[in-house]
DNA sequence: GCTACATCCTCTAGTAGCTAGAGGTTCAAG
DNA sequence: CTTGAACCTCTAGCTACTAGAGGATGTAGC
């Protein structure tokens, strides 16, 4: 029924992204024609649909991918789900405290740069001497600040 | 002076990671023992608190290689300091437009769902249905939400 | 001087989630 | 029948590290 292009157009997801999804097993495998080229069913579409929109919403893959799988099971609780979501949202929660902390700093080492050499420019200053800080910003951050 | 263990410990950065930031240019070659192992003075370590608090405020890591160019300048203007650092700024508060809106989306999935069965989550239905969100979040966001 | 053992060395490969490019085949329109 | 777009596979690259193998060196205690 579709071409990996015309899928590509139909979820907003990229050629080479839907074949790494296949490679991953993300995707099942799909049909090919007498070319070898896939032929795509509204089946995948919908299965593309929903990792398309989980991943605008941050979750990882491997969480997308539990995710289909237990809503390939429509009777179970959806307990399992809920706890993916929840945990996906105090991870957000934790990285927007994060990120506000952060620009705080930012902010407050901008403004007091008066743009004169770089001897007194207040940026380089701050971020040589972390003394110049308000907050114990290494305490609230983490390495990886991912997403 | 400073063994990279010292220096790790003093600094804050994992002894790998100061040598990856060896390899890629980042922080000189040191000097070493007869050995073959790495001794670090003050200068080293001071330039390596400078990376270390510029990447805490979430800089990538070509803008601390120029800001470390910059700072070697002392009579410049810092001019393009300032411009690397308001750039930051303004990444930072795209990402934090971004985080609040998914933010917002997650929660209202979440508080939706009355934790029944699969078959009615609605975690699972707004995932499989982005009709169902309220904002356009697909443009709000972008594929990349680095750091 | 010797023995542990911690610390150091280099090198390679792995992480997430793609993206880009090479080099070649197939499809659809005119 | 030709042209050009779209497809194929495969490999390598991106950020900023982290982990591990396999071995050398440094240091403390006896």
């Amino acid at each position: 029924m579709l071409s990996i292009g015309k899928l590509s157009e139909l979820t907003g997801v990229k050629v080479p992204t839907i074949r790494y999804y296949e490679q991953i097993g993300l995707l099942p495998k799909p049909e090919r024609n007498e070319g070898g080229q896939r032929i795509y069913n509204n089946t995948s579409r919908e299965r593309l649909n929903f990792i398309r929109h989980a991943r605008e919403l941050g979750f990882p893959l491997d969480d997308i991918r539990e995710l289909l799988a237990l809503s390939d099971d429509p009777d179970q609780s959806c307990d399992a789900i809920d706890a993916i979501a929840k945990r996906q949202l105090a991870e957000v929660e934790h990285r927007l405290v994060r990120l506000k902390a952060l620009h705080k700093e930012l902010e407050r080492m901008i403004v007091q740069c008066t743009c004169g050499t770089v001897q007194t420019c207040r940026v380089i200053q701050v971020l040589g001497d972390h003394g110049l800080c308000v907050a114990d910003h290494q305490k609230i951050m983490s390495h990886d600040m991912g997403q």
